[in-house]
DNA sequence: GATTTTCCGTTGCGTGTGCAACGAGCGCAG
DNA sequence: CTGCGCTCGTTGCACACGCAACGGAAAATC
């Protein structure tokens, strides 16, 4: 049992507990928002994604990226939303290959809607998890990460 | 902008964070494990959990629990893993509702086979999450995650 | 300028998942 | 002992996903 056991056995721990927490959040998620909005969890990433580009706009390949799915996925993904008028498919005028999902109104009204649906949840999920012991560390640490890190 | 608009943001920011980090962690272990053990990452964790266990047995809840999944997809899961001999389905004598899954030599083998890989992964994958600026700083907290909290 | 290579988004196919409904078994109140 | 509520695991169904293959468009190579 060398040191370098130590850090393999920390990293798997460390991935253990990230996966947990990272379930326990989505599926509470998933739950309230499919329940209050009729909104997947990576349905209100792209969303939310989409509103906070400039333009409100996006190549489906950031999209895909942004939302860790297959480039088949996100097809599908825009098709439904853009089905329900939540997004709409604007061709590239400089690269034709290109196609640019724009958030339309409906897409942003709902988006508002479902945000503090969202934030509430986040807020009970990490709460909950701060009190599992198995958790609550990396709940502390998820706190100190700061969105604009301070100069 | 007030303090509570800070604290909404940064745990939509944290939760961002760490659900990337999740899927660039999850998607190198399910191509890797996939191609070289034919293992998906649930089926790895299901096995590893068991493999953890003392007396290598765990009931069906317990399981479905450990490894972040419904009742269903955990029977399906365990079926799955049974027809290929690496763990078998046991009754519980006190109580007959419930069923033990035990892992099988065969199972332990393949796990034993696949750690290795598992763990080369997920130090790559952590190595190269640590390189980008917006994931380094959830890398680091990682490491700070002791799996037994010293004395 | 023509040809090859690479990139982008879409589609057919197989598969794993959650939800709801179900039967079986335990435990408690009466 | 009998009925009722609850837990446990299984199954039908619909659906979202990844992979591989495809056509169209830009980039690279000659």
């Amino acid at each position: 049992m060398g040191i370098a056991d130590d850090a393999v056995e920390i990293r798997a721990h460390g991935w253990r507990t990230l996966a947990a927490l990272h379930a326990l959040i989505e599926n509470a998620l998933e739950r309230v928002l499919q329940g209050e909005h009729g909104l997947s969890v990576v349905e209100y990433t792209v969303l939310d994604a989409l509103a906070r580009q400039d333009g409100r706009h996006m190549r489906m390949r950031r999209l895909a990226r942004a939302a860790a799915l297959s480039n088949s996925a996100a097809t599908r993904l825009v098709t439904r939303l853009e089905d329900r008028g939540l997004l709409t498919r604007v061709l590239c005028a400089d690269d034709r290959r290109g196609i640019y999902t724009e958030l339309a109104p409906a897409g942003l009204e709902l988006l508002e809607r479902a945000r503090p649906t969202h934030d509430r949840v986040l807020r009970e999920a990490l709460a909950e998890a701060g009190g599992t012991p198995e958790l609550a560390p990396l709940v502390g640490a998820l706190r100190g990460l700061e969105p604009r890190p301070l100069p």
